[in-house]
DNA sequence: CGTATGCTCAAACGATCGTTTGATTCCTGG
DNA sequence: CCAGGAATCAAACGATCGTTTGAGCATACG
């Protein structure tokens, strides 16, 4: 169709970077359209503002994570030999592939700064696009932890859920040691995460 | 001795709250001035830049939270009869009385802000006043979890790090009920932080 | 060919930022 | 009482921010 497409693209990606580097208030525009080769006026024109901007950085990702999050939660969702584990796995498992990959392997530390930042204007937007994924798992994990009562299970999933997102958002150390596949290491690395969050979660 | 004193302390308490509202970025002098009533020149003059002033919050609350932490530990550390559940509880249990306190409830949140941003200057002022904190902790959870590798430790610790950051940073649904006095509540949260960190620690 | 449309560009806009200045007020020690 | 350093104040500085403007360029269509 036209050639914005690739500009826009140019736009997202560098603001990805710029924005985990250095947050959202931090990374200017000047800075990010001279990363991405474009002209400082070509985000105003392709997204309107850069609160925009800062939503369609959050929807090109956050909609493949959830899409791929619900796929995997509705193929052990509701079934009777279905373990915490399984749940788990199929909560982290698309995190960590968008970690690995190349060109998205920043968003969980944009993510996490999201996080951190209480701006209410992106919370909401957050809230809205991310929420209904919490309550499937949530009311799976219920179902699976029924001796817990409904503040207990908050509680842990609340204290799982910042342990995960400190972890993957890159202050942990998930390096991968040379002579361990990328594929090898990232199986460790969930099996891992899997371990801690179901004994959390589990104890007694 | 002069009325600095009480200008730099309003300055302190009214950056603590503007910090941990809208970030270090976000909170600019001259709001972080009209709220503690005092002119807009006064942070330079008082503290030098805004820089030394975020120095001096984290200073403030940190020089004491870390002597806590110690000496609790220092109760603990190296003896036999102690338990993983001891050295937790000395880790917390000052936080917690932190978050507690009128005046300094906020910190954690600031804390929080502080892992969240990436800023290198922040980060190496941190290490510099907390390194060697995390390192006592760390070697006396080595010492009683002797079944870990150092790499396994190291991993569990950052897990548990992340979240009792997230928790007790006010993300988390630390929220007392009415009914239950403040004391009672406190005890509560660190037992139940104490449980998930212990299970998270020490699962098999 | 002419023109409409989508896009890019340099330049400027007003606002806000951290910091500095210089005068003024406050307060204390001699 | 009064000299002098400490503290406060209004005002301005230069820099940078997000955004807007209007001209220029490209491509596609009648």
């Amino acid at each position: 169709m036209n050639s914005s497409a690739s500009t826009k693209e140019r736009i997202l990606t560098a603001a990805e970077l710029l924005f985990a580097q250095r947050g959202f208030d931090g990374a200017s525009l000047r800075q990010l359209t001279a990363a991405a080769g474009v002209n400082l006026a070509a985000v105003n024109y392709h997204f309107g503002s850069k609160d925009k901007l800062v939503e369609e950085v959050f929807r090109r990702r956050l909609d493949t994570l959830n899409a791929h999050r619900l796929a995997a939660l509705s193929k052990v969702a509701g079934q009777p030999q279905t373990t915490l584990e399984d749940v788990l796995d199929a909560f982290i498992r698309p995190a960590l592939a968008l970690s690995s990959d190349g060109s998205g392997s920043l968003f969980m530390r944009v993510l996490a700064r999201a996080f951190a930042e209480h701006d209410d204007h992106l919370r909401q937007f957050l809230s809205e696009n991310y929420g209904h994924v919490m309550r499937q798992f949530t009311a799976e994990f219920a179902r699976l932890l029924p001796h817990l009562s409904r503040e207990e299970l908050y509680w842990r999933i609340d204290l799982v859920t910042g342990a995960l997102t400190h972890a993957m958002s890159g202050f942990g150390m998930i390096q991968r040691k040379s002579g361990v596949s990328e594929t090898a290491h990232r199986e460790q690395t969930i099996a891992h995460l899997i371990r801690f969050a179901a004994a959390g979660l589990s104890h007694p």
